[in-house]
DNA sequence: CATGAATGAGGCTTCATTCAT
DNA sequence: GATGAATGAAGCCTCATTCAT
């Protein structure tokens, strides 16, 4: 829906390339791209080889380049797809909620359950720091206008306190990803109930207890 | 898969290799690791080329291999380097400190100025997730030790709420390091103060204003 | 080596395909045919690619084989056509002349002209050398063989000195083709007045002034 | 000699490299560009290939990129060794000849026995015009900046009549490159005497025979 | 200790050609 | 006739690593 307006860093997407392609041609295409996914994922972009990627997707290696110009094209459309994919996930997860603490909670939680489930794409994203820095700083940053926007609403609602919306935004990104990390991909599961409890907690309250509270946290970990 | 040498969780990390060298060797080894730094922080691990760390460390390619057994393993030498100094400095710059929420702050703070001070080594702790994916998860684990000690003393103190240290743990460090990239990495500096006491202020007090509070926060970002 | 079928001396250079073509495929072939001429003069025959002439002849890349066996095959239908083409311009031109002096101006003339008004089937020519020698050898005999004609007639007559018709005929040739070089290609013009001229009085009159002569040539460059 | 201030149509030559190479290199350098001269003097450029080149020099593939930066580079440096080669040894066969006209009839067969000799380079030099026009053109200019130093010099001396220099200088390049393709490349050998005869006849004294002339030419081939 | 020449495996990419529709 | 997706063989080049000096 906003993807016409905002910057895209790469010249390949939305290029007049709408001629749409024969069935068996966006068949062979997503082959690659299923393929490349876990390709990244397993072995990450550089140690990858295209030969491997055309190999587990069935086709020959020429026809790769008829799909993609160049190795990094394919990892770049797959940022993409993750980018725009969780994004629209939060959106509709959040869409509904007004209580912006609750939308907390759900953004973490659906964030959670989109790295678990689309695990391999969660590493590629990450390894796109080192592929192409410009488009994973386009990442982050598009992530974070959304989530800015969600603050900056609550905030003058007075249903958060007047931060730094940017600091927030990527100070509770980098909680999440963290937590992402550690348990969706080392542990490849869902992290645990209380896990998403105690984050959310902090979150929300901070590890400071409130004045004439006893303590209202979990159980220490 | 080619960790044989898995990473040790002390500092004494080399094979019995205590025979100390000669001077020169010791300045050529420094060389070779001041060099790769450089290399690895701006061309990525693998980007990087043994022959362009060698022309910048003033040595014949061969030198190379005399000090490191692969390219791999100066890599792994600076994340170490990194691990071991980052924890030395945020160690005592908390030491004298019994407040833990004023503990928080610094801690921020020093590791602010750590990774814009050493922005290179940071780079490259960050890449290690694609280079040695076990010792990525050392590094994360070992300060997540210590921090959970930290927080985990606060939470017996009552200064901090009851919670799943190692959630919070990681939560924390994910805040940090996205401030640390957003700040650090991509505009080269440390962040400016209200960013820095936005996240101080989230991470101590929540998102949520305290029943009965104004507004104590920082001005709209 | 790959020269199975050998360059016809005669103008009916196909195998019996005589059944001629529909008007729509003849207006490919043509299409064809030209978007080849341009393509390979600008990249050359190797760098030049079967999918870059189909892309701007508009067709598709298959379409391709339906009229040519093979790169090769519509590369030598070029060089073929510019033997024809230059060779009937050359036999026209000089056809009512009788003094051959004059037709050897005339000749020169009419090639310049022919290789800046067809400057790319020339640039093709040329190449031709290392695409298919024997077809370069066959164009230069065959041209060489109707100036060689020329040039004996001219010494029967008395109008030229007797030399040997060959290496005479070989000289001119390359006399001319160096200065269709010189100008045609490198600045895309015929030659200004003087340099043809002087050619001419070279070609007819050597670079000695004759006996008792002041200096009829041109005034120097 | 005039190296130093004439336009250099490359990057490689001459730049700071000055740094001598040890004997083993400077035999392998020299290895290579045997092979080189070879592998495409036979196959031409674009069909040899770095792996021949190195096969018949006896070295690995890989070797062939410490010594040149590229398959073009390598057949670059062949060309200039031709310039130089060949225009050190015309310089030197016409240094001491007086007599222009008789400098031209031994600059031809200077040229003649040289591209004979060495028949390869002189393939290499021909294909340079598709493989790196720039040097083609910086070969020919360079070439030519020679012959119309003596040409002029003639004419300023009235041993020639007064024309325009580049364009002689053009066609009698021309004239001796047609020949040398038709008898050095053709057939492998020095063209027979009457040839040369007849070139330096026409180059010297024209076509027509001089008034009153019974006919001092030569038998008609 | 240091050198730097040599290695050779392996990766990315191009492209002429085929063929089912 | 025309299409365009697919093929797979090469080719250029890089680079970690070894080794004789």
């Amino acid at each position: 829906m906003r993807r016409t307006t905002s910057p895209q860093p790469d010249g390949t997407e939305f290029s007049g390339k709408v001629e749409k392609m024969s069935e068996r041609a966006e068949a062979t295409r997503r082959k690659l791209l299923e393929a490349a996914e876990e390709v990244f994922a397993e072995l990450g972009f550089f140690r990858a080889s295209v030969a491997e990627i055309t190999r587990r997707a069935n086709v020959a290696q020429g026809t790769f380049y008829i799909y993609f110009k160049a190795k990094e094209d394919i990892f770049r459309a797959l940022v993409r797809t993750m980018s725009h994919d969780l994004r629209q996930e939060l959106a509709m997860a959040v869409a509904s909620i007004t209580d912006r603490a609750e939308a907390e909670r759900v953004g973490l939680e659906t964030f959670l359950h989109f790295v678990t489930r689309r695990r391999n794409l969660y590493i590629i994203v990450r390894e796109c720091e080192f592929v192409d820095p410009e488009l994973h700083r386009w990442y982050y940053s598009r992530l974070a206008e959304g989530y800015m926007r969600g603050l900056r609403q609550a905030m003058a609602r007075g249903q958060f306190r007047q931060l730094d919306a940017e600091a927030a935004a990527y100070a509770l990104m980098g909680a999440f990803h963290m937590v992402g990390m550690r348990w969706a991909l080392w542990e490849g599961r869902v992290p645990p109930r209380e896990v998403v409890e105690s984050v959310v907690s902090i979150v929300l309250h901070g590890l400071v207890p409130r004045p004439g509270e006893g303590d209202p946290g979990q159980p220490a970990g």
